[in-house]
This record gives C-alpha cells, sequence and structure tokens, in this order.
DNA sequence: ACCTGAACACCGTTCAAGT
DNA sequence: ACCTGAACACCGTTCAAGT
C-alpha cells in the first residue's frame, strides 16, 4: 500500500470512529471524509460500504469480546454471576455507539457482511461462558449459544433505541437470565 | 375538515398502508404522496412527522391487541401454554412491517410520540396476561409488564432486522418464558 | 382552509480528470 | 495507483402562490 493510502486509510477510520460515537451508525459519509479530509471517493475506494468501514472501526473489538469470556470463566464466579458479569461486558461491548447492536443483529445472520466474522467471535464468547455453566450441571436444556447471542444483542439494540440506561436493562437481563440457568430440582 | 382534505386524509395513510408493508417503516414520504396523489405539503399538512402517520396507520392496532389478550386469558390455557400463544400474537402485531418493532420499543419509552398510547395498550395487555399467570401462582418476583414488553419488543426487533422468520424467534422466546414462570418449588 | 409544486439543504454514490 | 471534486439522483422539509 502507497504511503498517503496508508495515511488515508488510517485518518479516514480514526474520523469514522469519532463520528460513530458522536452521531451513531448511521453517521454521514461525506461529514466523515470531510473530517479525514480526503475526497468522498478515497472513502468509497478504502470502504466500498459503511459495513466496510464500521467492520475497519472495530478492529480489536472482537479480541476484547473474547479476553472479556476469558476473564469471567476464570473469575470463578457462581453460575448466576458469572452470567450476570458477562451480560454486563456484552452490553458494554455490543453498545459502544448508537446504532452498533443493530449492526451486530443483523450481521450476525449475514454470511456476507463484513461484521460477519466479528459476531461469530461473540457467539463463540457465549458458546465458551454457557459451557462453562453447562459443565457445572446449571445450564437449562435446549439453550444454545447462537439464540443467546441474538436475544442479549437483541436487549441492547432496544435499549438503545429506547434510550435506555445500564439500570434499566438489567431488569430485561435478569428474566434471560432466569430462563438459561436450569431451575433448581428437588432431587 | 372539509371534504377534500378528508379524502386526501384517507389516501395518505391507504398509501402509507401499503409502502410500509412494501418498504418498511423507512418507506419514502415523497413516494406515499406520489401514491396518494398529492403533493409533499398536504402529506406534512395532515401528519407532520412520519410517527404521526404511523400512529394513523395504527388506527386499530392497539384493539387487535388488547382483543388478542383477552382471548389468551378466555382460553383456560396453563401458564406456559397461555404464554406461548400470547407472544405468538404479540409478535404478529409488534411486526406488522418491517421497522416497526422499532418503532414501538422506542415509543414506549417516549411520552411525547404519537405512537406512545398504542404501546401502553400493549403493555397493558401484557400486565393483564402476567396478572393472570400471577393468579395461578406461576409468575416469578419481580417479573414486571413493562420490562417484559421491551423485552418481547427488543426480540422482535431483532428478529426483523436480521430477517429471522417464525421457527427462528421460538427458541429465543422459550428462554424468555422459562425466565417468567415461577421454578416449580420443592415444598 | 386547504392544496400545489418549486425550492433548498443534505446525503450517498459515481466517475472523468488529474498526479 | 491513488486522489479529487464535480455531478447526479434521491429524499425530507418549507413556503409562496394559488383556489
Amino acid at each position: 500500500m502507497r504511503a498517503d493510502a496508508q495515511r488515508n486509510h488510517d485518518k479516514l477510520v480514526e474520523a469514522a470512529q469519532a463520528a460513530f460515537r458522536e452521531n451513531g451508525a448511521q453517521a454521514s459519509l461525506d461529514d466523515i471524509a470531510r473530517r479525514a479530509g480526503v475526497g468522498p471517493g478515497t472513502l468509497y475506494r478504502h470502504f466500498p460500504t459503511r459495513d466496510d468501514l464500521i467492520a475497519a472501526v472495530m478492529r480489536d473489538w472482537a479480541e476484547r469480546v473474547a479476553a472479556d469470556a476469558d476473564a469471567v470463566i476464570a473469575s470463578g464466579l457462581e453460575p448466576r454471576e458469572a452470567l450476570v458479569e458477562w451480560f454486563d461486558r456484552v452490553v458494554a461491548n455490543v453498545g459502544i455507539y448508537r446504532g452498533a447492536a443493530a449492526k451486530v443483529v443483523s450481521a450476525m445472520d449475514d454470511v456476507a457482511s463484513p461484521i460477519h466474522r466479528k459476531c461469530q467471535v461473540l457467539v463463540g464468547a457465549n458458546d465458551q461462558v454457557l459451557q462453562h455453566i453447562a459443565a457445572r450441571g446449571a445450564l437449562r436444556d435446549g439453550v444454545e449459544s447462537r439464540e443467546v447471542t441474538r436475544l442479549v444483542s437483541g436487549v441492547v439494540g432496544a435499549a438503545d433505541q429506547a434510550g435506555l440506561d445500564e439500570a434499566a436493562t438489567r431488569p430485561m437481563l435478569d428474566i434471560i437470565i432466569a430462563g438459561i440457568l436450569r431451575a433448581p430440582d428437588a432431587s
């Protein structure tokens, strides 16, 4: 890659990051090009679609997600507390900016999306945490990581759209957690 | 209201209904005015915001929701089956067209939205169903109708965005249902 | 009182012309 | 090989002119 092309690439990613944080995933591409000090054509040359740009901004996102899952598993928390902790991190990660959750939700089932691989990492991380729960005999039968990922991401998307804060999101997560854990049996 | 104004109003609602079904809640307002055979200014006179138009299209929506709740309660189904039946209807009602669920989710917490009253009916209907469950001693402590409404609407929004069909939505609803019902205790 | 449609601002996207 | 910026299409929104 030519030196000026590399510099433009980096400036675009940086400008996009700021724009997404300020105006959400629907931030104006024209504006991003302007902030980066390049013509709109340059943006399109580097990132043919908006989702390509979003994927570039999410560069180290997947690693953070995987690391968070590892941390929760290593924490030695009881199943319920582990889920509380894990979902709190998912909420933080999936909700980095307005509209991010919606992107994750729709990219999860769209193999052609540039964000799809990131979503697979999220599903994999959920799977690890659920297996940890299952190993302790606390996972309800039939609960699968794909569904849980969709469900929690959907909640983040809803909270995002409604402008709910963390405290208002928690009761929804509590219902989900109760639905994931096996009912303590009477044996 | 003048006769021609009334006719324009009705033509706009009809055109909007068709446009929303075809292109979702983001359908072009210009296109709706064109279909209705009126100038764009006329649309704005009748419906100052897009949400005013959506609210008009949802005219008999709230009654359908309330009627569905009544039908489920009168059905005499067991708590779990009643919830399955009820959520199926909520999914159908909240997902009338693409983007409708997102509108419901964001209007639920926005008192100024023209759709807010419709959402209150949905919350009320959920409350009736949950009270019916509670009367049978099957409701988990701390589960409230506002949260359940948000949660289910959020799932519909996610399914909508991901293009999931009814079968792919059900596992998520199953988790929610398990989280709503009280665990059968050992006494 | 209501309607029309031109006008403006903004945005996404493309592409011929440049270096 | 890459960049620029004019150009086009489309949309939301307003408002002066009409009836």
